[in-house]
DNA sequence: TTGTAAAAATATTTTCTTATCTTTATAAAA
DNA sequence: TTTTATAAAGATAAGAAAATATTTTTACAA
């Protein structure tokens, strides 16, 4: 099971790292990226699409073509992906479900968990893709 | 959309609050309860059962019967809830659903996430519920 | 012109959430 | 003590959402 984003968002941000590691002018296939990182071919080519239309990414059709990043990989955080994919509901609503919590009513955790979520954020947006993907141990990309 | 709990999690920790602002040895009718906490009756009736299943309520047929703590709402934390329903998959899943990120072969934010999660287990598990519903302005549990 | 690869539309599968209906236990009334 | 009303237990089904697959179309480079 998933923890604070949804399946797409997670095979989002792993297609997005991989491509972060490419040189930004070389287009990756669908077919490639997924068997690479052994996520579902046709669930994420629908998403890559999400991410184009959202301006995250480019593509091309025909022979050589496939995504790349539209921006370079140090000017895009991880949070920007997220926000394209599950948006940021998660940095509103309440924890435990409550629909009315909120500063007025809040809920057993509500003021803490604020600040939890400050730090989560601060951990999405603080470093760009690039960085990410470069602090991580490359083997665990591929297989 | 949920955040780190199912919607099943979310009503069972609602309801379970709900219980602890009440005499321990008085029982709570499902009706009484979910129209309260305007949550579904049906879904609701199905988690309490595994609650009590569980160990973590008791229940009673028959007129007068219903819901109550089995212990008392200051032996109970919100983190053996979510234990009951969901389990703590959420304490060692990776957040960004690399299924093989380890010490060994951390993701981006492999370190990051486990202080996070530190914390995250602090507030579920430090306070018993009777703190946590006490804590909470009472006005939102009711209608 | 041909093969490649994304785009798009549609369908299937699975999982999660919610409702319906029947049964069983029990307290209280007759 | 039998009846009756109440409320949980249980089984099953319906509905919705999320995840995944299939098929067709479109673009484009070689």
């Amino acid at each position: 099971m998933s923890i604070l984003f949804s399946r797409q968002c997670e095979y989002a941000l792993q297609a997005v790292l991989y491509l972060a590691l490419k040189p930004q002018d070389k287009l990756t296939s669908i077919r490639e990226l997924t068997e690479k990182l052994e996520i579902p071919y046709h669930f994420v080519s629908k998403i890559l699409q999400d991410l184009t239309k959202k301006g995250l990414l480019i593509s091309h059709k025909g022979p050589a073509g496939g995504f790349g990043l539209k921006k370079s990989a140090n000017e895009i955080t991880i949070l920007q992906i997220i926000e394209a994919i599950d948006g940021l509901s998660f940095m509103n609503n309440c924890v435990l479900g409550f629909p009315e919590c909120s500063n007025d009513k809040p809920c057993a955790v509500h003021k803490k968990w604020g600040e939890i979520r400050e730090v989560i954020h601060q951990m999405l947006a603080s470093n760009s893709i690039l960085k990410m993907a470069e602090d991580t141990k490359k083997p665990q990309y591929f297989k």
